[in-house]
DNA sequence: TGATTACTTGAACGATAGTACAACTAGAAC
DNA sequence: GTTCTAGTTGTACTATCGTTCAAGTAATCA
């Protein structure tokens, strides 16, 4: 929000501050509307500005969509970044991150997921959503060496998160935890049918 | 197919069968093209009928789309329903279900999460949305009375479906069944940092 | 200063959307 | 047969869509 180095580039600092707006627009609308509910006009009304400067700085809707999409990934790569460099307990860092989605952070999660969905048929999308999945699977390979753990760790990540934006369940951080740590650990039983 | 019991009342017989062609048309254009292609023309032209046809049937989209959601949850309300009622491995059985999801599943569970997300914001489509967990939770029942280790299945089937929809990941089933193991069992160890 | 360039506007084009509706068909009931 | 009704069609209305474009404004540069 400073206005520092204006000075130095004006027109297109103004350029990304505009950039900008119109992202947060898309995905206020995403939000409350679902991808679907994202057109030229939407978005610019949203961001109180004419429907052809959208298309000036995003010539189609799917530069758009794939700008939104990436903007979120930025947020959770850069969260999930944190924990990882971090020095506390990372899997609570991560029930945190994900307990979140009840609350503060459900906009940005239902975002992901609405254009996660959309990645599958949009080829331009899908390298983007993978990143969430990368990221976890980061963290949780600083927690084991197993790729089994970590293949579960991030379905149980992915599969909470669902949980929580579509059934309403409990989300407490402790109580994510322990369940993600289920998935990371290694079982000593086998069941059997 | 058989026309049996079409003497007894041919009409209501006809316009059954015209609702599930519909109703197999929208799903087919939710697969291709994703749910916001489904409107009423693409829906008529993909099911060879007229578009006044289908909003005969189902007068606006959103009675459409709940149907077809409707639809693909019978479909694995069954299926899993016959592996609960079943003799052999249960979670060989979820296992194998979840790993249809890349070969000849794959429309299926496209389509079920295209219109799970899709019901984050339709209050009518959220308790269909939610029928699938339920069964899948229903499942867990039987093999365990530790109800954080039945969120924890149903988190890891619904995240091991993601991977595999979204992100390609592998589907093996023996691979799948492992995972979802590790999420039903009850861990030993603590891990702390 | 004038020239340049990024930014912004309003209007418009063709395409497609949801939906409504009057007319037509065909099988069931009498 | 006639009547009735579910099923079916073609057409049309209004709204909104993505996108384009010529024209206008304002900040920067020489």
């Amino acid at each position: 929000m400073n206005d520092e180095s204006e000075h130095i580039d004006g027109r297109k600092a103004r350029g990304n501050r505009r950039r900008a707006e119109i992202i947060d627009a898309t995905l206020a609308i995403v939000t409350r509307d679902g991808a679907a509910g994202v057109t030229h006009r939407t978005v610019a009304k949203q961001a109180g500005i004419t429907t052809s400067l959208s298309t000036y700085y995003f010539a189609t809707l799917d530069d758009l969509l794939v700008a939104a999409l990436s903007s979120v990934a930025d947020t959770y790569t850069t969260c999930i970044r944190q924990i990882i460099d971090g020095p506390g307990d990372k899997l609570r860092g991560l029930a945190e991150l994900i307990a979140e989605s009840a609350g503060p952070g459900r906009e940005r999660a239902l975002a992901e997921r609405e254009l996660s969905t959309l990645a599958a048929r949009r080829p331009a999308l899908a390298p983007v959503a993978r990143r969430w999945r990368e990221n976890i699977a980061e963290l949780a390979a600083t927690l084991t060496d197993d790729p089994e753990a970590i293949a579960a760790l991030v379905a149980a990540s992915d599969g909470l998160c669902t949980a929580i934006l579509i059934d309403n369940a409990p989300a407490d951080t402790d109580y994510v935890r322990r369940i993600l740590t289920r998935a990371i650990h290694a079982h000593r039983d086998t069941v059997v049918s």
